[in-house]
RNA sequence: GGGGUGUUAGCUCAGUUGGUUAGAGCGCCGGCCUGUCACGUCGGAGGUCGCGAGUUCAAGUCUCGUACAUCCCG
């Protein structure tokens, strides 16, 4: 399997369903996926992602890197045989977290060297090769091109700099990726100009063209990066529209790191495929919860004889068990139970918005599947 | 009956040689969380310092009385 088919199933204005082939099973879009940085999407057992239907679970490689470490394991027998998953994964490079944790990164044009500060202090360095090398081992089904990130607000000439240094290190995460069995995605950077991300894309379709001349492979997907870095929710949408359709529309687009329902709902509208957040997730372990009904803090004294369903509307195992009342005492007495209720009914609930949107991209409606979100009391509080 | 100790925020307690708007922890109320190092994080409300009187420019802080709690001795 060198080439992986992304089969486009319908189009509704620029919203796109379609259906993606792993080696561990397929998948379809417009999807939200799990976050499970150390091989667990915290406080969800393997059981737990499947009731939930989660299609796709993300990994990260710098982590799993540092803790337990790629030989382990690989000699678990990869990612998915060692967290006891059997669905498709996907691991970040770890890109992002060299970025976000700066102050232990030196890169220079060849690679990154940097300093595992929030584990032992060891000193690693990886080149673009290096990081294929780890995330083939770790066996995921889709891995990301090692990329670099910048922040936002930032000098020009930094966004300049970090996107030419990311399509430098795709051109070689392609060359250097050998599994047959995993996809790569290769990653748009630019920040929020919108000159430096298309010139982003521009040249991540050269690389590949050039990969391709020569009997090499294509990307099998496109991450859009660098964005929800701190900039205001509209600043995304001034460039986000412009730069997903710019990319060839035969793959997949993934949006990294971005999960707040009403931006899912509105980048679907705008053409891309794919998330990834530990939105619902964190704030679900610290009490918060996503609901038809807005933004829910279970911490809220409001709650606490309240003994209806968290969202009358949700159809997931929280819901349909426990009662709100119930929810509240379990996040005020900090027990485990109510991170893992709240991070269950999160991750359904953004899961369920894209089997929804999907839907109304099916039925060619999605232009009001988005008005009447947008009009809805779920939009109100994002 | 005698003596000791204590009585400061809802709770447990700090409050220096009497000196500006009396503090902490927990609890309570609320906000935040976007390719997860995270066991979160930020903010707010709340006290006429048991009660009464006195000394003093000034008392939670000294004196006296009193109530209550608690301990010891009879």
């Amino acid at each position: 399997m060198a080439i992986f088919d992304y089969t486009i199933q319908a189009q509704s204005g620029h919203a796109r369903a379609g259906r993606f082939e792993t080696a561990h099973g397929d998948f379809t879009t417009p999807l939200f996926m799990p976050v499970g940085t150390h091989a667990t999407v915290k406080g969800v057992t393997s059981a737990g992602l499947r009731e939930l239907n989660a299609q796709v679970v993300l990994a990260n490689t710098y982590h799993l890197y540092m803790r337990p470490g790629v030989d382990v394991v690989e000699q678990a027998g990869g990612v998915q045989e060692f967290m006891n998953y059997d669905g498709p994964m996907l691991t970040d490079s770890g890109g992002f977290q060299l970025f976000s944790l700066d102050h232990m990164m030196k890169t220079d044009s060849d690679g990154v060297n940097f300093q595992a500060l929030d584990y032992d202090g060891s000193k690693h360095r990886w080149t673009p090769e290096d990081n294929m090398r780890v995330q083939e081992r770790i066996g995921a089904d889709i891995v990301m091109q090692l990329d670099q990130c910048v922040g936002y607000p930032a000098k020009r000439e930094d966004v300049e700099a970090s996107t030419r240094l990311s399509w430098e290190w795709a051109e070689r995460c392609l060359a250097a990726h050998a599994r047959p069995d995993q996809a790569l995605f290769g990653i748009v950077q630019g920040g929020m100009h919108l000159d430096l991300r298309l010139e982003s894309v521009r040249r991540l379709v050269e690389i590949e063209n050039r990969s391709l001349a020569v009997g090499g492979r294509r990307f099998d997907g496109f991450g859009i990066g660098g964005y929800s870095v701190g900039e205001d929710h509209e600043v995304m949408f001034e460039t986000l529209g412009t730069v997903a359709r710019a990319l060839p529309d035969d793959r997949p687009r993934y949006l990294m790191g971005v999960g707040n329902p009403t931006t899912l709902v509105r980048a679907v509208g705008e053409g891309v495929d794919m998330f990834d957040c530990v939105l619902p997730t964190r704030t679900g372990r610290m009490g918060t919860a996503f609901s038809s009904q807005g933004r829910m803090n279970m911490r809220n004294a409001k709650y606490t004889r309240d003994f209806g369903p968290l969202d009358p509307e949700c159809t997931c195992p929280t819901c349909t068990q426990y009662s709100r009342a119930y929810i509240r005492h379990l996040v005020k007495q900090n027990e485990m139970l109510g991170g893992i209720l709240l991070s269950m009914h999160n991750l359904h609930y953004l899961i369920d918005l894209m089997r929804r949107a999907r839907e109304a991209v099916l039925a060619d409606a999605y232009d009001e599947f988005l008005d009447a979100w947008m009009a809805s009391p779920a939009a109100r509080d994002y």
